[in-house]
DNA sequence: GCTTATAAATGAGTTTTATTCATCAGTATT
DNA sequence: AATACTGATGAATAAAACTCATTTATAAGC
């Protein structure tokens, strides 16, 4: 038998700290391999621990990547709502929504990807927090809808849910191939395409009905603009 | 060393009706324990083989999934043709696709499940037959747009890709909570929502009211100029 | 300062599965 | 009948997720 080996100098971290660490690392790994490439033993190395550690704080391999995900999730929805409150209009709104979503894409491709194969496929979708953060993102784009009903810009016998799923579908649909790597594309046109349509096909029928959406949502646009021109102050300056 | 043990008495088939049973097989172990729980072994015990021979046959458990899905697509495609040659009027041709769509996802909600989340998120998706079916499908869709388009019935200044990306979309994100097993819905109903939302968005405008035109013009010089104004975020910053 | 309880961390297993390979044995060919 | 061919076997290998008994840094109580 021979004598027990020297263990390696401990460094022990707080909780929160340690489990900090292992989810950036995680987060890099995960990255960079996707899911199933993505070892235990790559992410232990990365957050210098060994195997078990990881298993100390998450229950397995799944877990941790919710983690992940969680993590992203929150600091993408954070800045979003400052943001969208202060665009005006209906359309202006939901353009805004689709292009974030567009741009959320096109900045973490990696990250997207794994969410739609790993996270949204599982039967316990709906227990993960990931499903709750979307909820309330989603909510937003069925409250701007609603909204522009209220306003009689929109069809009053639309399902909402049906708008949500057509937003969404057609964004993650319009982003696979590159989600697969295969080329590029532009948030911001592809947001400009995607409005449009859907705009249209909620729009109150009529021969007017597309000059008349549009000028209400300029005089939402005009009257921002000049609410801010009137003010003058350091930041509508900065603005211009 | 032991003697060597008595074999099993050995069947041997020809290669083409050994990889239809080991298909059938895996098909049905896919289709109740999803990608990762499907074992080799229980594809093998089922279709009454050693693991080994599968290997004979299929490269990885991926590409045997891969067959598995191709010759599922193959099926559904034979009737497909037929029946959409009978069906006259854009509308209805729409709806039909849209229809079949649904009905095939109800129908196997198992497979489906798999294509998205296995198939479709690998690097190698454009290099897999799948791939090529299913273009060969989504052209139809695009076919039966672009009629409408010289029948004088659609915009022609919609893409062609986005229309598709919005059915397939709105299809595929409608039908994620059946996917996970929460629910049903009818591919009916669903079918006739997504038609009738999509035909409103592509179809013609109705006719303008005089002196409209300049209106319209005008909009779109303040709708310019609003946006330069705004300028703030990414969104209407392009304008400049 | 010393003892002791707590929990962070280790690293050597265990288990589960896909995958490989040397070998065997029906079947067809000469 | 001898030979080549190829379907089939099953034991072995390998890779990775996951477990656990043990160790030890840190903090709390005296």
């Amino acid at each position: 038998m021979g004598m027990p080996l020297a263990r390696s100098p401990v460094f022990r971290l707080s909780r929160e700290r340690r489990v900090a660490d292992i989810v950036a690392a995680a987060r890099c790994v995960f990255e960079d391999k996707g899911y199933d490439d993505a070892l235990i033993s790559d992410i232990a190395a990365r957050a210098d621990v060994v195997e078990g550690t990881i298993y100390r704080y998450f229950e397995n391999k799944r877990a941790l990547f919710a983690s992940v995900i969680e993590q992203w999730y929150g600091e993408m929805l954070l800045d979003h709502d400052e943001k969208l409150q202060e665009i005006r209009g209906t359309r202006n709104r939901l353009r805004f929504m689709i292009c974030r979503h567009l741009e959320a894409i096109h900045e973490q491709p990696a990250l997207s990807r794994l969410v739609f194969q790993v996270l949204r496929t599982g039967t316990d979708y709906r227990q993960t927090a990931v499903f709750e953060l979307n909820r309330a993102y989603t909510r937003k784009i069925v409250g701007i809808v609603k909204e522009g009903q209220v306003r009689g810009e929109f069809r009053s016998d639309i399902q909402l849910r049906l708008v949500r799923d057509i937003i969404y579908g057609c964004i993650e649909h319009q982003t696979w191939a590159f989600l697969r790597g295969e080329g590029d594309f532009s948030p911001d046109v592809a947001a400009d395409a995607i409005a449009e349509l859907v705009y249209r096909g909620l729009a109150m029928p009529g021969p007017d009905s597309h000059g008349h959406e549009r000028s209400l949502d300029l005089v939402d646009r005009l009257t921002h603009v000049a609410g801010r021109l009137e003010g003058l102050d350091g930041n509508a300056a900065r603005d211009l």
